[in-house]
DNA sequence: TCTGGGGTCCTAGGACCC
DNA sequence: TCTGGGGTCCTAGGACCC
């Protein structure tokens, strides 16, 4: 009789010899990092502007109480922020970077190295099928406060069988922060019903607004109901083996593995808005050769070169129809010969690409250059038809990255990227890089 | 006046090959 | 008179994520 019912009770334990999953989140990570550095800011409202000032893209739990909504325009916020002293800053990514860095080396340091998966900026993925049943929710607490402690942000954790109902349990922890203690465990099948009846369909990870609209079309409103779809039923109107395992996963069989770290990336992207509308080839020129300058540093910063380049660039909408929207984006791609990450031999086809492109007396607000068809460096293929890259190029790219890492951005750089930079993105509230810069660094009297 | 900047994965369909 | 079918590679586009 107790055997049986051990029995019973571990079939309905499901992490246990399956794995299990935690998903680390930062709670409102720009804004934490920003608070870090300025402790008096704590318990106040403060948001994180986008590039250019232009949306909201992380708010403090206060700001969020006064209504400010997330991803919004900041115009439409600013009445509310200024009337209620919310304290506003413009996104600096250095900070940001190295502190998501100290983030991920604790996750690291307390389950190994080869359990985190970074997932982006402010999520890993845990593996925690070495953690014995009985301790996890211990464990979960634990990596809460060693994060705090060790780098002053706050995370909240969601622990499931699956990614999928991690991310669902986490969402919990986050809703509920004064009940949970930012720690949430969707572990027993009772559990997940309960929770996933209350999950409205548009909550769940993996399905954005063209599915949640459909699914709200198909009668199908909440998780436990996509959780009881046929798997045939999502091959067909899901996206194939996307909808298959979203629903494996819903029912707690693991179908999103742990991905390995440090992959290389397939395609490198820099694109900006510009501070203002720019009609000039010339000043795009300057734009598109900064940005090819930036992605071939970050080609080369894993190692890899391109094949492919392409250019586009984004006119002002002409009409005036109250939803935002792009005007039609032009772009084209370039095959090179040979794979380069050399980004003088990278900004002469972008250049090339944007007059093919580029149209006279149009306004443009944005441009961008992408980089793919992406090798590892030291098995680029030759040409038999072109000159070897000669050694010095190499030796001078290695020097310019040196350069500008230690120094300022852009102390040095290639003529076409101009000097003036008149288009540059807006940054008005930007704070110091406190932990990057030694001229930046937070001073103690 | 003012609306970010990256990425990934998957599928369908066409071109081409034998 | 009868006129294949399977495989691979590539690209465009759609969906998603934070």
């Amino acid at each position: 009789m107790d055997k049986s019912s051990n029995t019973s009770r571990s079939s309905k334990l499901p992490l246990q010899g399956a794995g299990g999953y935690a998903i680390v989140d930062c709670n409102s990570f720009y804004c934490s990092c920003e608070r870090v550095f300025y402790p008096d800011l704590w318990n106040k409202p403060i948001v994180v502007l986008s590039n250019n000032d232009g949306c909201i893209i992380s708010r403090s739990d206060e700001a969020k109480d006064l209504g400010v909504k997330m991803a919004g325009p900041y115009f439409q916020s600013k009445y509310v922020i200024e009337k209620n002293n919310v304290k506003v800053f413009s996104s600096n990514y250095h900070l940001y970077g190295d502190m998501s860095m100290r983030v991920m080396d604790t996750l690291r340091a307390l389950v190994g190295k080869e359990n985190v998966e970074v997932y982006s900026v402010d999520e890993a993925f845990l593996n925690l099928e070495k953690i014995p049943f009985d301790e996890i929710e211990k464990f979960a607490h634990k990596i809460r406060e060693t994060v705090e402690q060790w780098t002053g942000i706050s995370v909240s954790v969601g622990v499931a069988p699956t990614k999928t109902l991690a991310k669902i349990a986490n969402h919990i922890a986050k809703k509920d922060k004064a009940k949970t203690k930012c720690v949430t465990l969707l572990i027993t099948e009772e559990e997940q019903q309960r929770v996933l009846k209350q999950t409205r369909v548009n909550g769940i990870w993996g399905v954005g607004g063209a599915y949640a609209n459909k699914l709200i079309n198909w009668g199908i409103t909440s998780a436990w109901d996509l959780r009881n779809m046929p798997e045939e039923w999502a091959h067909a109107n899901m996206g194939g083996v996307v909808g298959v395992r979203l629903i494996k996963e819903l029912r707690g069989e693991p179908s999103i593995v742990m991905k390995k770290e440090l992959e290389e990336k397939k395609m490198i992207a820099t694109t900006r808005m510009f501070g203002r509308l720019v009609t000039d080839l010339y000043e795009l020129k300057e734009a598109v050769a900064t940005y090819t300058s930036r992605a071939a540093e970050k080609l080369r910063r894993q190692h890899s070169a391109a094949k492919t380049v392409s250019v586009f660039i984004v006119p002002k909408e002409e009409s005036h129809s109250t939803d935002f929207s792009h005007g039609p984006t032009k772009s084209a791609y370039i095959t090179l010969p040979s794979a380069t990450s050399f980004t003088n031999e990278l900004i002469g086809p972008a250049m090339k690409l944007l007059e093919d492109i580029f149209e006279n007396g149009r306004e443009y607000k944005k441009a961008g250059v992408m980089l793919s068809s992406i090798v590892p460096d030291e098995s680029i293929q030759g040409n038999f038809f072109l000159a070897e890259s000669k050694g010095t190029n190499r030796f001078l790219m290695s020097a310019v990255d040196n350069v500008n890492f230690s120094m300022r951005d852009d102390a040095v750089k290639f003529c076409s990227s101009g000097v003036n930079k008149d288009w540059k993105m807006r940054q008005e509230y930007r704070s110091k890089r406190h932990s990057t810069r030694w001229d930046e660094l937070r001073e103690v009297r």
